[in-house]
DNA sequence: TCTTAGTTGACAACCATTGTCGATTGGCTT
DNA sequence: AAGCCAATCGACAATGGTTGTCAACTAAGA
C-alpha cells in the first residue's frame, strides 16, 4: 500500500473527507509488517484514539480495499466446502459463479526451497478466473 | 473419499456406530461431484430422510474430517485478513500459529494452459508449513 | 435384552461483519 | 468565518455459518 501520505490524496481525489480516524487507519495499516485483521487495527487504533469505533475501522478498510490499496485475503466463498477428494489437488474458483472445480496441477517447479526459515510441507494453488460456462456467457454478451 | 461401505467399516472401527443418518451422509457425501457445503449436504439428505437436522450433518461432517475421508475447503484464519502489500505475492501460512508472510514464488511454472475450458485469470499459491520461529520450537522438543 | 451412543428439536450463543438510526461533530468549500 | 453535509459515534439489531446445550427419545450393537 502507499504511505498514508498518498493515501490522503487519494481519497481527497475520490471526495472523500480525511478524517483522523481514517488517518489513523491508514497509518496502523501502513506500520503493520503483516495480515492484521480488522479486529487487530482497531486494537492499534484505540490506543490513541479510545473513540474510534470498530464500525468506522471496518469502513476506512473497505474503502482502501475498494480502491485498490490494499486487499483482503480470503477464500472468496463463505461457508466452508466440504472436499470428496482428499489427494493432492488443487482448484479453480470461478470469480463470477463462485463454482470450484478440481485440478490436477503440478506443482513441482514452484520454488519451495529459499523461504527464510519457513519449511514448507505443502501448497495449495487456487486459481481465479472464469468457468467454461461463465466464459461462454460472457462471450455471447 | 472411500464408498459408504468403506467408510462404514471405518466408523466402526472407531467405535462408532452406524446409523441411517450417518449413511444418507455417506452417500450424499459420495455421490457429489463437487465442493458442497454443509447446508448443500442436509438439503440433498432431508429430500429423502426429512426429520435429519442440520446439526447431525455437520457432526457427520466433522467426523469424516476427522477421519481424513474428507478435507474441508477452508483458508484456516476464520477473520478477514487485509494485506497491505498488492502486488503480485503469495502467502506462507503458518500451520502452528497462523503467522502469514509474504512470499514472492515464481508461478510462471505452472501448467495453467489446459484447464477444462477454465480461463486462468491468476493463481495464488498458499504455502503450508511451518514458520521459523515455530520450527526451531518443535527442534527443541 | 439392555446399555448407551446417537439423534432430534428447540433453543441460545458464538464470531465476524454489516445495517440502521438519530444525534453530533467537524472537513472543507464558499 | 459560516454553513452544508459527510462522517462518526453509540447503541443496537441482524446476518450467516457453525457449534453448544439439554432433555427426551430412538435405536445400534454387544
Amino acid at each position: 500500500m502507499r504511505n498514508p501520505a498518498e493515501l490522503t490524496d487519494s481519497f481527497r481525489e475520490s471526495g472523500l473527507r480525511i478524517t483522523p480516524q481514517r488517518v489513523a487507519v491508514f497509518e496502523a495499516m501502513h506500520q503493520s509488517a503483516g495480515h492484521p485483521s480488522a479486529e487487530s487495527i482497531y486494537q492499534t487504533v484505540s490506543a490513541e484514539m479510545p473513540s474510534i469505533s470498530l464500525r468506522t475501522v471496518y469502513q476506512t478498510l473497505n474503502d482502501l480495499t475498494e480502491m485498490g490499496e490494499i486487499r483482503r485475503l480470503e477464500f472468496g466463498v463463505k461457508a466452508t466446502r466440504f472436499d470428496p477428494t482428499i489427494d493432492d489437488h488443487h482448484h479453480l474458483v470461478c470469480d463470477d459463479c463462485g463454482l470450484i472445480v478440481d485440478a490436477y496441477i503440478d506443482v513441482s517447479g514452484l520454488p519451495l526451497a529459499d523461504l527464510d526459515g519457513f519449511e514448507a510441507a505443502g501448497a495449495s494453488v487456487f486459481v481465479t478466473g472464469k468457468c467454461a460456462a461463465c466464459a461462454a456467457a460472457v462471450a455471447e454478451g
